[in-house]
DNA sequence: GGCCACAGATCCCTCGCTAAC
DNA sequence: AGTTAGCGAGGGATCTGTGGC
């Protein structure tokens, strides 16, 4: 882990002024080959693409920025990048922002929203052409109510989003609906949800589906087990589990299910026969499990590259090209759902088989 | 997900002439007192400050960018994004600029280096004050063999660091070798390795290290499994295994452990009875597999950090502080390793009891 | 009253580029 | 196609006022 530093004595950088010079022409044909303006000759253009070659010129994008009062920077005000979940979303950004000619400058926040003055003053200072907010936390909401944005701003994973568009533009709801529809289907009716962190607007979104959904099938919610997106949350709530009273567990995400799944081992208490387990986000990991984890598929690098180009449809809206829509949900069956067996667990529903 | 746009007619920012005229001063001292400059009266001072708050001023660092050949940006050429140590590093980085006073420009990259060109265009046009490379991959020290920046450079996960430096900067040499020799410890001499993808430099220098650790033991190594990171390589690779001349695994990362693990199970081969398997990297979910995965602990995290704080001290050696050391690579013991039953599979050596 | 020293504030030019003429 | 004038800041030289002798 060493530190490179170019020779010292390493020449100016070459400016539109030396390129003009060794080009014959004025600085501001340079200026106008650079941007693909029109109202230079082929052979002028040519003559000055040769220069810029021959000089190593790189435009100096502080001045760009300053002289046309607009910039190619992106910021990202990020919560929770350890997740798996964040961390695609940001790599998808970051990928559709470089393929756009666009770096994304990251500003990360922790969950609680402190230092949100601080990020936001990062965010204002270094003038970006506009902000994606991916703060899935109330706190961070609250921190951030004050801000005045001088850009453009995207915030996902909003709260409002999943609660209003039955679409769920996160896909938090569908994703929910389709883990609990698919224990339905089966013929469990009696389905925990371990839930993550209230604070987060996905989790909040999960937690509200998993509700709607089991009201909209005329069935009772059971209280739920609260979780922190951690293995370990879901670990406890696995002991904290009553078996005869629950047939499937539904974990809000798949980590959790993970710890449910291996404490319901060290109860003795076999998944899937006696318990289902089912989780959401479907990590490159969830097939690897034991049992091999029935998930939903929710296509968070899509969602990052999505934001992206929606963002920059408003602050270039002809030079951006069409996003592709990220994919929606898709359930993953794998092996740990099955039907519940016919047992004392079925307490109000009728075993049907 | 809705873009929420300032209102059109937004006042012009406030700029230093704003201010300085509002505190009765000139431009240069509201300069210096944002700079913390001396040469300026208490009272001027504050009357400064007032203006500033009044206007709600923030001063635009193209501006200042330009004007004193200085940013507060650093550069991240990444790749892998996805996986759990470079989302990681990043985090730790973005963490580590943001406490200086630095964005973190983050440029991804795919692990073939295609459009390097492309991306260390977008750096070198970006006036940054140094860059720090987390590309782990061959291909892409290839691609970027031909850039010349022009800033101080970082690259992180260099292939000669791990080789040659036996506490292994970035842990890989050394988190292999407690790995190896946790199972040494245990008895076990017919080790096999299940390796990351070649073209990564850490996988090569994990590849590395347990070849030095076997033969510093006196021990043939076995041939070794390929792998790429994933769980499902992992999976191959344990159907791959042979169990009669093997007793224990290490899998160079915790997913393709867990990837032999599911695969011994569907064999019918017990983890830890008949066959032990080991990790490295410790992600959280590690402790809550089938069994609790045993693995080496790595703070990548804390190399993120200290990689900015190291580039920092080389561009501004005086405003930086210093910064905590990473943690050393640590074993965790728990479940997925056990002594070698005395059975066939101890082929070579006699077994010990 | 004149001279000097010096902090405190100002003036003008510069950075590299874009935009209007 | 070229000329000229900014964009918003920083840097150094320069001016102003104060106090000491």
């Amino acid at each position: 882990m060493s530190v490179v530093t170019p020779p010292a004595g390493s020449t100016r950088a070459a400016t539109i002024y030396d390129v003009a010079r060794l080009a014959g022409v004025s600085h501001q044909t340079v200026s106008r080959v650079l941007n693909d303006e029109p109202g230079t000759r082929a052979a002028t253009r040519e003559r000055v693409r040769a220069a810029i070659a021959s000089l190593g010129y790189r435009r100096n994008s502080a001045a760009t920025a300053l002289a046309s009062r607009r910039s190619h920077r992106l910021g990202a005000l990020v919560t929770g990048m350890l997740e798996s979940g964040p961390s695609k979303f940001i790599d998808g950004a970051a990928t559709a922002a470089r393929q756009a000619g666009y770096v994304l400058d990251i500003v990360s926040l922790d969950h609680t929203g402190r230092d949100a003055t601080q990020a936001t003053d990062l965010l204002d200072q270094h003038d970006l052409a506009g902000v994606v907010i991916l703060a899935p936390s109330d706190q961070v909401h609250a921190a951030l109510a004050t801000w005045r944005p001088r850009v453009p701003v995207l915030v996902a994973t909003a709260l409002e989003d999943d609660h209003t568009d039955p679409d769920g533009h996160t896909g938090n709801t569908a994703a929910t609906r389709a883990a609990v529809e698919h224990l339905l289907g089966l013929g469990h009716t009696r389905i925990a949800l371990v839930a993550g962190p209230d604070h987060w607007a996905s989790a909040a979104a999960r937690t509200h589906a998993y509700h709607a959904t089991m009201a909209a099938h005329r069935l009772p919610s059971l209280p739920v087990i609260p979780g922190d997106w951690s293995a370990r949350s879901g670990h406890l709530a696995g002991h904290a589990l009553d078996p005869t009273t629950t047939t499937a567990v539904l974990a809000a995400n798949d980590q959790m299910a993970l710890g449910v799944i291996r404490a319901l081992s060290e109860r003795g208490i076999a998944v899937p026969e006696a318990i289902s387990a089912i989780g959401i986000d479907d990590i490159p990991e969830a097939g690897y499990f034991l049992p091999p984890l029935t998930t939903v598929h929710l296509d968070f690098h899509g969602y990052g590259h999505h934001a992206i180009t929606t963002l920059l449809r408003t602050i270039d809206p002809v030079g951006t090209r069409p996003t592709p829509a990220p994919e929606p949900p898709r359930l993953v069956v794998r092996a740990s759902t099955a039907p519940p067996v016919a047992s004392a667990a079925t307490v109000a529903a009728p075993a049907v088989r």
